[in-house]
This record gives structure tokens, sequence and C-alpha cells, in this order.
DNA sequence: GACCAGGCACATC
DNA sequence: GATGTGCATGGT
């Protein structure tokens, strides 16, 4: 069974169990950008503690996030971990945005795509992950999300090496698949729903989607 | 109490 | 370029 193939019976299988993700989970582009940095290696429960935090405090808008002092931010957004650091990195965006594009996120996403994510990237505290989150679900750009759960899944379905690159997953997603925002929104989107349920450090082997795709030779069961 | 979670920057070799 | 480390909370 090559690449492609697996590729394409991956996405039709978890559809089938899951059903439309309709990502990402988020009120406006704003707060997907802020819960797209607030989850960097951090449970998505422990995120939306964080965010109804702002939500309470009004501070979840591009004013408020600009004006908000370091030390406040920090603690309204403590229970999402790494919270010094994440208080400057969101604090770092905001200001991008400002400074950038004199804080309208229409014109931000205006940029053209390949522009976009370089400037995004030379932000401190976004990496790859995150400005692509950004791009795909805030911008609703087709950029295909690639983060720990797609390594793990995929290299144990054994397309792929355990700590392969960023860029290089990247590529064979983009290579095997029709270049359509719907489909890699959803992709992503249900490789996490995976991820989360099935494909722990430890597999959990019953009812996953992906049980036995490729012969008995899949070890994500 | 150990392990885990939708990364990233930075230091060092 | 590759590898190691700090950052931290809340759930299981």
């Amino acid at each position: 069974m090559g690449t492609s193939q697996i590729i394409s019976s991956a996405f039709k299988r978890m559809y089938q169990a899951f059903g439309p993700q309709d990502w990402w989970p988020g009120d406006s582009p704003l707060e997907i950008m802020v819960g797209a940095v607030l989850t960097q290696n951090t449970n998505w429960a422990n995120v939306e503690i964080a965010i109804s935090n702002l939500k309470k405090e009004k501070i979840l808008s591009l004013k408020a996030l600009k004006e908000v002092n370091l030390n406040k931010l920090a603690k309204l957004i403590r229970p999402s971990g790494y919270y010094n650091i994440k208080a400057k990195r969101l604090k770092n965006l905001i200001n991008f945005i400002f400074s950038e594009y004199n804080g309208s996120l229409k014109k931000m996403f205006l940029e053209p795509d390949k522009n976009l994510r370089k400037k995004l990237l030379s932000v401190n505290g976004v990496g790859k992950e995150t400005a692509d989150s950004i791009m795909c679900y805030a911008g609703k750009k087709t950029v295909f999300v690639i983060d720990a759960y797609t390594k793990r899944i995929f290299s144990r379905l054994g397309i792929c090496k355990k700590d392969i690159e960023y860029d290089e997953i990247q590529g064979i997603f983009c290579k095997h698949l029709k270049e359509r925002y719907q489909l890699f929104n959803e992709y992503h989107a249900l490789i996490v729903n995976l991820g989360k349920n099935y494909c722990k450090p430890k597999p959990l082997c019953d009812n996953c989607p992906l049980k036995g795709i490729i012969n008995g030779k899949c070890k994500v069961n």
C-alpha cells in the first residue's frame, strides 16, 4: 500500500468515524489565534479555561490585549501552562498585528500566503505549527497543519520516521492531497481527534478507525 | 506520584 | 545540522 493510498484511506476512515469537525474551536479569528499560541504543548482543556478567563475579563479583543498589563495577562492565562512565556508570545503577536497591519486582521490576511507565513514566523513565539494554524483556521487559507499527532500517527502507519521534519511531512500531505481548503482543514482536525482518543504514546486499539488499515502492519493499533 | 498534552526558542556541540 | 533543555498547568 502506497503513501498516497494510506493518506486518502486514513481520511476516509476518520471522516466516516468522526464526521465533519468544522474546526477550529473558537468564536472568532482572534480567539483562534490566541488558542493557537496557548495550546502549544498543552492540553486543550487547559486552554479553554484560560480563554474563558480572558472572556470573563473582556480581554479577548485586539485593543484589550494590546493594552492589558503583561502580568495581568499572565495571571489570566495561567491554567494553560507556560504562562509567563505565553503572555509574552501573545503580546508579540498582537504588537506585530498593530505594527504591520495597523491592528487589522482583515489586512493581515490579505497578505499573500508565502509572505504572511514568513512574517508570522518572524514573531518570537510563533513557530511553524502556530503560523500554519493561524493561516488555516483563522485566515481560512489552504494550508496543511502538522502537529505531534500527525507525526505519531503517520510514522506508525509507516509512511515516515517519527522525528521527520515539519516541512517534509507537510510536503508529503500536500503532494498527495488535492489542494482544497475544506480538505486541509478537515484532515488536520480529524488527526487531532484520532490522536486524542486513540493514538496516545500507548495506542488504544479497540475501535480505532485506522485499525487494520494496512494488512496488519499498522502500528497505530 | 508519574505521565501526558494540538511547541518554541535558545544554548551547545 | 543535530541534540538537549527550560518553560508549567490540570487531568488521568
